[in-house]
DNA sequence: GGTGAAACTTCTAATAA
DNA sequence: TTATTAGAAGTTTCACC
């Protein structure tokens, strides 16, 4: 776990909230300097606890309503790496860990509707190592925040 | 679909790898001027299209290592968004899902440790008409970049 | 470490093309 | 719609606590 001091977690909190947040403001409202800011921001960059920033965008109007969870078998749990390495050649796979239970891997995609998902579904399936998928499909997107946890870091449960 | 063109297209992508790129530095990249960034992004904001940013930070680095992706089986369909409704509460599920499937409700919880987690998952299993979970837990996670749709979000399959 | 002020860069809004 | 421009705002550096 990385040092950082109360100072740092607030202005992590208000950057994560809104990356573009002036250091001026910040500085107000934490009653410091906003030079000061402007250091501890630059050494948590260095660090790595600052990894960069995004935009967050708004999917469906740009056409992809289209979100899916895969869950990949396969032949031999000794092919992971290389079947990983496969799926970061296809597009539209945002996520993929490798998982206990009861699949090897497990994927998110969007797409733009079902067919564009069946190609990427069928693409997963043609990996060589991969017996079988499972995909459930998402009806509704009820929680994605990144900012649920961000703001929690730092609470207890 | 929103009807943005290429010039925004080509703005959300420099954006979307870092918020902070100087709207100077993307005017000289696409030949326009600062301005005109301005006026586009000011659009995008106001259709929805650009949501909001937010930093990316390194979780592992602060202490919250243990990622798992959860499935709920509900009793009953028709309770499913009451029980949307008391996952929210819960801090630390960063994304839920309604499914088709296996599933009827599909979350991912990051966690500091397995004591932690374990903590999350019985607040989920006693949620009432939560009949049972089942919990897969991430070894490793191998892609997770937004960068990796967003820039490929024009692009054909 | 932190501050405050100066120097520099970027943003914004109004005007003009 | 886009470009220009000038004033406002934000960032960064640095000498000094």
């Amino acid at each position: 776990m990385a040092r950082i001091d109360d100072i740092d977690k607030q202005i992590l909190d208000v950057l994560i909230e809104n990356t573009r947040t002036p250091f001026t403001d910040i500085a107000k409202r934490l009653n410091i300097s906003a030079g000061t800011v402007h250091v501890r921001v630059k050494k948590m960059e260095e660090s790595g606890i600052i990894k960069g920033s995004s935009l967050t965008v708004d999917y469906e109007q740009l056409g992809y309503t289209f979100i899916a969870y895969i869950g990949v078998f396969l032949e031999k749990t000794s092919q992971t790496q290389f079947v990983i390495s496969r799926i970061k050649e296809i597009p539209f796979v945002t996520v993929a860990h490798i998982t206990t239970g009861k699949f090897n891997i497990f994927c998110k995609i969007r797409a733009q509707d079902t067919t564009h998902a069946k190609k990427i579904i069928f693409l997963l399936d043609d990996i060589e190592g991969v017996s079988r998928t499972e995909t459930m499909i998402s009806l509704e997107e009820s929680i994605n925040d990144k900012k649920r946890l961000l703001h929690k870091v730092f609470q207890d449960l």
